[in-house]
DNA sequence: TATTAAGTCCACCAACTTGGTGGGCTGTTG
DNA sequence: CAACAGCCCACCAAGTTGGTGGACTTAATA
């Protein structure tokens, strides 16, 4: 399951794909309009821009903004930053790989089909961005 | 991800799916051969016995044994009894369903993407049995 | 019927994660 | 330099995860 930030994450990040190429959000703004306590997507919003997702700017007129465009930024890469591994298994993983002890994966029966739940998932995911992501 | 419980739960699953029809199998057989902590494996197991995929008989020669073939027992079934949720949103989940707040699913672009996740997961774990599950 | 084998039940535990808050610091703008 | 707005650090309560210890019940059998 998402956690609660990632879902405040997407939130967040479909309020400014909206307001795209309008100039920096106040924090402040995107936690009242999507009803997120503030300081908590304070942190979520600096790890998104430390993750590149987005930018920012300090003082008057400041606030925060997408640093590429919506149809740039993938569903899979945001779940992947804020949740952690979209895999069911560690040893099935693209991005937080770990070999499993005790189950070497060349005849392991949970291996094959977990790989085959990632696929199609990634499917999906990989191929959405926030674009896709409409008035959450 | 599963959590290390539901590996525990499904490599005992395995094992006993392997001694289908064999009598009963201990708890501490399976926790030797498979290496699962004893303490932590019999609470497992009398889960799984109150979910009515397994059975057990006391005293000497006792033990574990499926109540069903493993051909009857979805994988999906156990990965919803032991970790959980599949689907990925509340709002989203069969079996778990809870409504979100404040994100109406008629218009949250999460929800469709995510409804099609879990039709992707469970299009694969809805239809596999423990009989698919080999030498975990 | 006493012994022993085995599962059952209960209570507890440390470590970690999740969701969140408070307060001060830093940089920017006017 | 004042106000503003993000940055950073530290802390917190509650819940979950992974696990253990010990007593109790039930069943087989000598």
């Amino acid at each position: 399951m998402l956690s609660k930030k990632s879902q405040y994450a997407f939130k967040a990040l479909t309020y400014l794909s909206d307001k795209y190429n309008e100039g920096p959000v106040l924090i402040s703004e995107i936690a009242r309009k999507k009803k997120i306590p503030l300081k908590f997507l304070e942190n979520i919003l600096l790890e998104l821009k430390k993750a590149d997702i987005l930018d920012s700017k300090k003082g008057k007129g400041g606030g925060y903004f997408l640093k590429k465009s919506p149809d740039k930024i993938k569903v899979a890469s945001i779940i992947r930053l804020v949740n952690g591994p979209i895999a069911m298994l560690p040893c099935v993983s693209l991005y937080f790989y770990e070999r499993c002890k005790n189950c070497n994966e060349t005849n392991c029966g949970l291996h094959d089909m977990m790989v085959e739940v990632r696929d199609a998932t990634l499917n999906i995911v990989e191929n959405r961005t926030l674009k896709d992501l409409k008035d959450l």
